[in-house]
DNA sequence: ATTAAATGTAGTAATTTTACAACTTAATAC
DNA sequence: GTATTAAGTTGTAAAATTACTACATTTAAT
């Protein structure tokens, strides 16, 4: 029991406060809500005053801003101040951080960086590992990789493919969608085939998905679990990325792929051992014919 | 010297605790050893611990405690907790963020992860708004946008080129060496080449910048600044990321320029203004034909 | 052996929390 | 419509917890 609440202390510690506030505005009296103001205008101070100072803000008494604290779930005044702090420092997330209109170049920046960041660790949360380690199972025993992608999901295909041409072992990878076809038509049960796509409904993936299966290949995809190319697949990597639909571009979606793709790598390298850090290191060597030297600028 | 003063507290502030007390180890009393100790080894009890728990686990007395916390340039203990709760926020950037070789799946996703996004925070800090703002001022003003890289970087601009094509404006990019300096001999004063490269030490990519901007192309070079590549630019968009030369792969420094191609593709969609959105969404309204409906499935 | 630095003890000050009382609001009966 | 009561809200004051300071003691260094 007490490991149970741990884990949630942990989990509720991950939620942002500031978005709980707002949210729970509807819920809290007259005066508690006199507290939320004065704490959502001006976080930064809250978090370095008292008890008393506080409640003087507010104009209200002392506990009121206690009671306000127990009814977001956390052990009181110090408590609350701790979760606070936490949400400040991932980078002020809980302000608006789409992209909007009237934004110069400072805001834009700044927003696309922290969205990206905060979708990679919404990635993170929500990749599941054992799948990771049975994908790198496969990918180690395999006779011949393939990295199919359409569109966006294609640079990343194409940087599976120079990551794992690295490993020297055979790579397949092909933009367009009819050598796609046909490599899978050649596949055997030796064959893993990773198909990437962030929607899922790609009629020509979902169809390459089929193809590949039928020649006994397995098939990894690194897409929606619920999508029509996620039922496809022997085995799905999901990344449950929620995508920026302003922009009519995937932006995040792609980024969490390509970590996946990194961590999938490592995995496979770290599986293969030393030998194979060898070779890698070879790879990179020969390399340096095509670059200027260091020392030589 | 009171503006220095603050600039120190705020890059204090941004700066992690966790680090900060293994780097300051080496100025610690013996007492305070053992209560950084207990720190790092368990951080999260900490912050819910008052400083008479701590210094029991620690075995010191409670004004040691508080004295470790002065030394650290807080203002006693609950102060320090605030500091430290901050840190732990922001996904425990302070372990070992490189991969070893007994990691398991869990170790290896969780620490690629965190060391994507500990890059993207630096590559936030280290990068030029004002270059950013001019680099998105060519391109919106350029006839023809040329996307190279070699490699890894290669995929990056294969992203560029996704993500730009949908702008209808005419995009240029060739993997092959010999097919981007062809392309390159045909510059005119109205074109922009955008490179990417992570080292700037690639000898053909450098030889194509200098093609380019002898037929009066702008080159914009995604490198490093004081790199041969990025000496041969007319514009340097530097990221600053420390690579992980562990894995003998660019990971991070790849997803940084990925962020950074947002960023630009950003920029030129609001630059262009409301009719170009809507270009933008008829693109992706043609995709639809190759889909699955959402909701015939 | 002397001095400076480090550490702990005990008391003090600050802060938070609890218990309870006063007040407000809303609902029901008259 | 007014009185009555019950539930909920807010504040006061005291208790409990927590952190800090001053000073004494110990430890280490010269």
């Amino acid at each position: 029991m007490a490991t149970k609440n741990n884990y949630n202390e942990v989990f509720d510690a991950s939620m942002n406060i500031l978005e709980k506030i707002t949210q729970h505005n509807a819920a809290f009296s007259k005066s508690e809500r006199k507290v939320a103001e004065v704490i959502l205008a001006n976080p930064q101070t809250a978090i370095h005053s008292s008890i008393a100072t506080l409640a003087k803000m507010a104009d209200v008494s002392e506990p009121t801003v206690n009671r306000f604290c127990r009814r977001l779930d956390t052990k009181g005044y110090p408590d609350f101040k701790l979760h606070l702090a936490q949400s400040l420092a991932n980078g002020t997330p809980y302000v608006n951080r789409h992209v909007e209109e009237h934004d110069g170049p400072e805001e834009y920046t700044k927003k696309i960086f922290e969205s990206t960041m905060a979708s990679l660790e919404v990635a993170r949360q929500s990749v599941d590992i054992p799948t990771i380690n049975r994908v790198v199972d496969l990918l180690t025993q395999a006779q011949k990789i393939s990295f199919f992608g359409l569109g966006a999901s294609a640079s990343v295909a194409h940087d599976a493919l120079n990551k794992f041409f690295r490993f020297n072992v055979p790579i397949i990878y092909f933009e367009d969608i009819l050598m796609q076809r046909m490599s899978c038509m050649n596949c055997t049960e030796d064959d893993v085939v990773v198909l990437i796509s962030h929607t899922g409904r790609t009629k020509s993936l979902v169809e390459i998905a089929q193809i590949a299966r039928s020649n006994d290949a397995t098939v990894v995809g690194i897409t929606s679990k619920d999508s029509p190319l996620g039922k496809e697949c022997n085995l799905v990597l999901s990344l449950d990325v929620p995508e920026d639909t302003d922009m009519y571009m995937p932006m995040a979606s792609r980024i969490a792929q390509l970590t996946l793709i990194d961590i999938l790598a490592t995995g496979f390298t770290l599986r293969r051992g030393n030998k194979f850090r060898e070779n890698l290191k070879r790879v990179k060597d020969t390399l340096r014919g095509s670059r200027f030297d260091k020392k030589n600028d």
